[in-house]
DNA sequence: CTTAAATACGACTATTTTAGTCGTATTTAT
DNA sequence: ATAAATACGACTAAAATAGTCGTATTTAAG
């Protein structure tokens, strides 16, 4: 429990290494072949990415992906929010269909770890990584 | 992604109803009956906290479980290693059979969150919660 | 204007993790 | 002796994650 996905590790290493060589372009198969990193679940991660703008990707021969320059304002809460839609510990924190939700002896104090844990990733960015 | 597991939210559940109940014995039938949850699972999970002696148990007719006064003393680094094993937002934090360490560039910096939240998890206790 | 190298996207399958069930043993108050 | 409870392990089911495949689109270069 409590583990980030492959696609959010994968989505790191990525924009890690675009920013290594920020002066060139960065194709998804040199990063797969690089990492070792399944080549088609890595472009679609990517292209999650620079949907929202967190890369950006040029198309055609000679293309690839390039770092831009939004990492100090990209917290973790955002980018994991694009990989994997809201992150909470539990589901109630933004779902309220929960059966129990009546009978729950628990849910306030759950909400306040999970306050602890956004906070914490509110603070971090893109930059304090990758 | 991130999310605690039913074992951790029942086990969560059942310890806050024994200090609510702290007077007296309480079966695992009367927790799952009350909560909605299935009894078998529950049962394990209690059993699993006795062992830790998080929680006692008494053996028997009109035997149940009861709250011990150890809560503020467990953390939640505790309370869940005792439920999940040792947790970490990736595996290699305690574990090096990655096969990508070499290359891997994210490492350093994903430890550093990881040292964040069970940081954070090691200032909670079982009493700030249940 | 054709080819090839790249991104873009969606449907599908496989694997792993989590959740839940079942059967049986043990303890102990009555 | 019986029955109500904990204790424990093997098994099955369901859900989440990971990975694959096929096809479309864009565009540089010959």
């Amino acid at each position: 429990m409590l583990k980030i996905t492959r696609k959010v590790e994968y989505a790191l290493i990525a924009v890690r290494h675009l920013k290594e060589n920020s002066e060139n372009l960065i194709t998804a198969n040199e990063i797969s072949s690089s990492y070792g990193i399944p080549k088609e679940i890595l472009a679609k991660t990517m292209q999650k990415l620079a949907k929202k703008n967190i890369i950006k990707s040029v198309k055609g021969p000679y293309g690839g992906y390039k770092a831009m320059d939004k990492s100090s304002s990209t917290t973790l809460n955002d980018f994991f929010e694009i990989l994997e839609g809201p992150t909470a510990i539990m589901d109630c924190y933004f779902d309220s269909g929960c059966d129990h939700l009546t009978s729950c002896n628990i849910r306030t104090p759950i909400n306040k770890i999970n306050d602890s844990i956004r906070n914490l990733f509110e603070k971090l960015t893109l930059a304090d990584i990758a």
